[in-house]
DNA sequence: CTGAAAGCGCTTACAG
DNA sequence: CTGAAAGCGCTTACAG
């Protein structure tokens, strides 16, 4: 009797699922002993697959946190991933901007992590996802990265919020993804140019196979079309996101029999680029040479002339994707995979009508 | 018999200092009860004031970790905090840059802060601190901040490591800073205008609070010295690290009698503003006007002329910091709680012989 | 490989 | 306010 009354805790348990799944639960779920069910949450080895697997699956099911887990999740903020591929760019840096602004007054805090996208996410994201719930991480946020499938599938299976800010390649349907307009963004510095006379507009784009680039360079297109300007083929160069190939880009553009008198870049550091190849060739910006970039990056205010860009609302883009990420963690459902926020065209000294 | 079997565990357990000190062990320690002591650790309101002086001292001396706090040491990477009062700047970039190398190849995780010192550090230094030992954070790099007493000894009682980068003000004696040879960098920049044949060479400081500030204007000072060079009041102006402090100051240096041909500017920024401040002026550097920087920020190769400066090496700055932080937090003893790390002249355009 | 038994380290309810 | 008792949720050692 005595005995008994000391073990009525071990006694099957009622599941249940409302707040905190225990092992004993699990375990009864799986039919195995807890014992067993401890050693499947610990990842020992003398288990069989065939009992690993059922045990795995009501561990899922049932949404088991270890007591770790838990305690984490009840005492610590939240703790938000934040992965670039570099921080290079004043760019990243602006996003990252946003993304801290929004942590601060949501009460989050920010990991942040920094290697090319092949070796922090494609190496193996079951162990990093696997990782991210252990420790509790709210979730992560990949900004300008690329995307495989099975990543994605690792952070779902560990029901691990992931969205992406500009992503490189269109993400699969379900990542919510945060960008701008770029296509209208792309329409809007191309019609700038249109009203201030010019005819031939060229494009120096930035990577052919990224997204971003190809909306910008399709609304570029969809201005001079609706204008009824003509685009020949040596007007539209796809390059690289930089100074390099600005400067190169234009070398190319001014051998042709008739060069442009304004150029629509794919960002501002291929628009930095022809600006400074400008100056160095002679060509006074924008007198002989309009310039329009995208990004809004804060040097555009620095160049000579100050740079006119399509400015991407890049701190807000931050905070939505920040609190895009909590409403997730937190189990709400968002209205929308894909939200696009306003670019505004910034007119500076860069552009002009063209010379008589 | 039975009964007493069943409580072996109960019994006064001898102090195991070695590895991880238990309740069982802080209550013995401090003559009280296992339930007492939980109530401490939980900050529960049901303890007498003296009954909590003496548990807490029980379990600072054991160094006790609840049970999270050693699963979430051994299981978690080491998380280390990176505060900055702003992260405006391609400077602070720069710094970010070389922690996260740093935290790469180490295998430490980076969260990362960002707010105004008074917001951050100063409103509760405590809770900070308690909440950082309650995560198991690995310690605290702190970047150009403004530190003071009580934070730091908040820090200090929860044995959580600190590193300053760059602080504004001289840190405690036990404190570990980093920080980069100012006064050498400043003496290297003077000398350099002095070997190109100036004689009247002009200081724009940074903010004179500032310890860095300092050090490059004693820099100056002894290298106008050490050639017998005359330096009036006016000619050393103290003031902010911004551009609109180098285009003020431009305009103040030029308002002499005898102007100078050449500036020292206290940082990069303010030599970018002297160099944009020439161009609407219309005065052509170099050959009016000599201008050297410091920090040897990104943007230094863009500006017109390009910016001869004086390096700092800013992302070993950061990596230092990060290796220091992580050796105390493993407990090895450093062997200098000062570095630091040499600054470098880089010659560019901005600086030539004075006119004739 | 599995699980009954014992144990661990802590917390909770409650009697005093 | 304190602590003996009971309990919790898990892990460990080990018999089968």
């Amino acid at each position: 009797m005595n005995e008994s009354t000391k073990r009525v805790h071990t006694e099957p348990v009622p599941p249940n699922m409302a707040a905190k799944p225990t092992l004993a639960e699990v375990a009864a779920r799986a039919g195995v002993s807890v014992p067993t069910a401890s050693k499947v949450v610990n990842g020992r080895a003398d288990v069989s697959p065939t009992t690993r697997a059922t045990v795995v699956e009501a561990l899922e099911e049932l949404g088991y946190r270890s007591p770790l887990q838990r305690k984490n999740r009840a005492t610590q903020s939240t703790v938000v991933e934040v992965h670039f591929d570099a921080l290079g760019s004043t760019y990243s840096l602006e996003i990252l901007h946003g993304i801290m602004a929004a942590a601060a007054s949501l009460g989050a805090e920010i990991i942040l992590s920094v290697a090319p996208a092949d070796l922090a996410l494609a190496i193996s994201p079951e162990r990093r996802a696997q990782r991210m719930a252990d420790e509790g991480r709210g979730g992560l946020i990949a900004v300008t990265s690329t995307f495989d499938a099975a990543q994605l599938s690792a952070f779902r299976r560990k029901r691990i919020p992931v969205v992406a800010i500009d992503p490189l390649n269109p993400p699969p349907a379900d990542v919510v993804s945060i960008g701008a307009t770029n296509w209208a963004g792309g329409k809007a510095a191309t019609e700038h140019l249109v009203a201030l006379g010019h005819r031939r507009i060229a494009h120096l784009g930035g990577p052919e196979a990224v997204e971003c680039s190809q909306a910008r360079l399709h609304g570029y297109l969809a201005a001079m079309r609706s204008h009824g300007l003509p685009v020949t083929a040596a007007e539209v160069l796809m390059g690289e996101f930089g100074q390099d190939w600005g400067v190169e880009g234009l070398r190319r553009l001014l051998r042709l029999p008739a060069p442009p008198t304004a150029i629509f870049a794919g960002n501002d550091s291929i628009a930095l680029g022809v600006l400074a190849e400008s100056r160095r060739m002679g060509i006074t910006v924008p007198e002989s040479l309009s310039v329009v970039g995208f990004d809004g990056v804060p040097q555009d205010v620095d160049s000579a002339p100050a740079l006119t860009t399509v400015a991407q609302p890049l701190r807000d883009m931050g905070s939505a994707a920040l609190r895009a990420l909590l409403r997730q963690f937190h189990g709400e459902v968002l209205d929308s995979r894909r939200v696009e926020l306003a670019t505004r065209l910034v007119v500076r000294g860069s552009t002009a009508a063209p010379a008589r």
